[in-house]
DNA sequence: AACCACTACAACCGCAGATCT
DNA sequence: GAGATCTGCGGTTGTAGTGGT
């Protein structure tokens, strides 16, 4: 105990540290008469060294009536487990759903949680929540929203991508309240870029083979003040400002489900991946890290999603005729050393799982940026290089299938022009046919199916009216 | 008994929105 | 309307307790 920092022996500083069962009884008395606000008064007119917000923490986690000590009992947990995946780290909202549990407690109890069950190489949800159909996630939103439950909001949605044999898989998750699942999804994408595809032909050729169109885009909104409009009706695209190159990434959704524990569908494609400690580690890690954009973006009040749209049936236009992925990975950004952008053949050998890595420390020389920082700097680096954005926000990020290589059969700054809707026009969803985020109505309107929506983490929120947002758009390769 | 690693929990800090002056 | 203050939230840190060696 640091005893400078006791009451009165320090100049009259208020005191820190933990609290005494004579503080407590000081609060108590003076909450009970005077009522609980005005925290601050209570340092001057109580005698207690401590200021206001320690007071107020000290009741809220502690001394107020009606608190509920002791373990978590397993409805609780349940309870938590849910409303987390539901919530994300909102711990104050999902305490004001546990009678009687503050927020600071469900706060340390999902930490611990966490790392405990990284430690043992589980899935942070439990593995009975990642066997759902993925059929579950059609259909329209009760709320006009979301397609996923709050039950099934987690993992689940992993579970979702595509199955072996699967012609195509639609998910579509609009809800803003779905952090967490926004987190997972945006930590697939450097996640599954990162993975280690052992050959050329390695994991990628498997999952063609099982999967289907091994193409995606990555479509970026931001917000811009440069009177561009919506989706494909000519925004400038990142792939346009960067002299009609495209950055395509590697991915693939095996790895990217492992984090998630998916089960054993992936797992029977590529076997050797089911039961990695310290690869689920890695990429626990990932995923935990990209939590941490709760500090940097915050969700847009209405019209801020991701969209993903998951893999169609493989096309004979996505691999070459020795079944090798072709793609393009060209240099964007005048900040990332062309020589050191992948070639295609590196991109799919050995090194393939760094190249994000790879792309990111360029990008981000001085600041050894951890991968997970990936998403958030990379976008915005290429705001800026789409000149100019003063107040950027991230309004969603866009998987969409590509038949075709992208930038080649499609046209990169219009992703509905260039896509190919024919195979599944049939499969309206209820949501968004326009694409454009920006929309207010979008989230109300229906979407091609081929789209998976999620929230995502909008810029510190600079708002900007629709009409001024423009998109960049990465395309991915899975 | 001493040391260490780990866990669980309490408390603090910075930030942002709300409210007050 | 602007600045000050209050309040709440979420992330982080510090520490006591526990178990293993």
């Amino acid at each position: 105990m640091d005893l400078s920092s006791d009451i009165g022996q320090d100049g009259g500083s208020l005191k820190k540290g933990p609290w005494t069962s004579a503080e407590d009884s000081i609060l108590i008395s003076y909450v009970t008469k005077h009522g609980e606000g005005n925290w601050n008064s209570v340092q001057k007119h109580s005698g207690l060294f401590r200021c206001g917000k320690s007071c107020r923490l000290r009741w809220a986690n502690h001394l107020r009536p009606n608190l509920k000590k002791g373990a978590f009992t397993p409805e609780e947990e349940r309870t938590i487990v849910e409303l987390h995946a539901k919530l994300g780290n909102k711990w104050a909202r999902m305490a004001a759903q546990l009678p009687g549990r503050t927020d600071n407690e469900i706060k340390n109890y999902w930490n611990t949680r966490i790392k405990r069950r990284m430690r043992a190489g589980l899935p942070v949800y439990p593995a009975e929540k990642a066997k759902s159909s993925p059929t579950q996630y059609y259909g329209k939103p009760s709320d006009g929203r979301s397609f996923i439950s709050g039950e099934d909001a987690d993992c689940d949605f992993i579970s979702s991508f595509p199955q072996p044999g699967d012609h195509l898989h639609n998910l579509h998750a609009i809800n803003e309240c779905d952090h967490s699942l926004t987190r997972n999804c945006l930590s697939m994408i450097p996640m599954g870029a990162l993975a280690p595809s052992t050959t050329n032909q390695g994991t990628n050729q498997v999952l063609n083979k099982t999967i289907g169109n091994p193409f995606e885009q990555i479509e970026v909104f931001r917000n811009s003040h440069h009177g561009r409009s919506g989706i494909g009706n000519g925004n400038v695209s990142f792939a346009q400002l960067a002299d009609g190159g495209n950055l395509n990434f590697q991915t693939d959704f095996n790895s990217s489900s492992q984090g998630c524990d998916r089960g054993t569908t992936t797992r029977d494609v590529l076997p050797g991946f089911g039961n990695e400690p310290e690869r689920n580690m890695m990429l626990y890690d990932r995923m935990s890290a990209y939590g941490n954009l709760n500090l940097l973006f915050k969700p847009p009040v209405s019209n801020a999603s991701l969209k993903l749209e998951l893999p169609s049936c493989q096309s004979a236009e996505s691999a070459d005729s020795a079944g090798t992925q072709r793609s393009s990975i060209t240099n964007p950004s005048p900040l990332i050393p062309s020589t050191n952008i992948l070639s295609e053949s590196e991109s799919y050998g050995s090194n393939a799982s760094n190249f994000l890595e790879t792309l990111m420390q360029d990008a981000h020389p001085t600041e050894g940026l951890g991968q997970v920082r990936f998403s958030m700097d990379i976008i915005d680096q290429l705001m800026a290089l789409t000149s100019g954005n003063t107040n950027p926000e991230v309004a969603a990020l866009v998987l969409s299938p590509q038949k075709g290589r992208w930038g080649e059969n499609s046209d990169p700054t219009t992703p509905l022009a260039g896509r190919t809707f024919s195979d599944h026009s049939e499969e309206v969803s209820p949501m968004c046919p326009t694409g454009n985020l920006d929309d207010p109505e979008a989230s109300t309107m229906p979407l091609l199916s081929q789209y998976l929506y999620l929230p995502y983490y909008g810029y510190k929120s600079q708002t900007c009216p629709a009409k001024d947002r423009k998109k960049l758009r990465l395309p991915i390769l899975i």
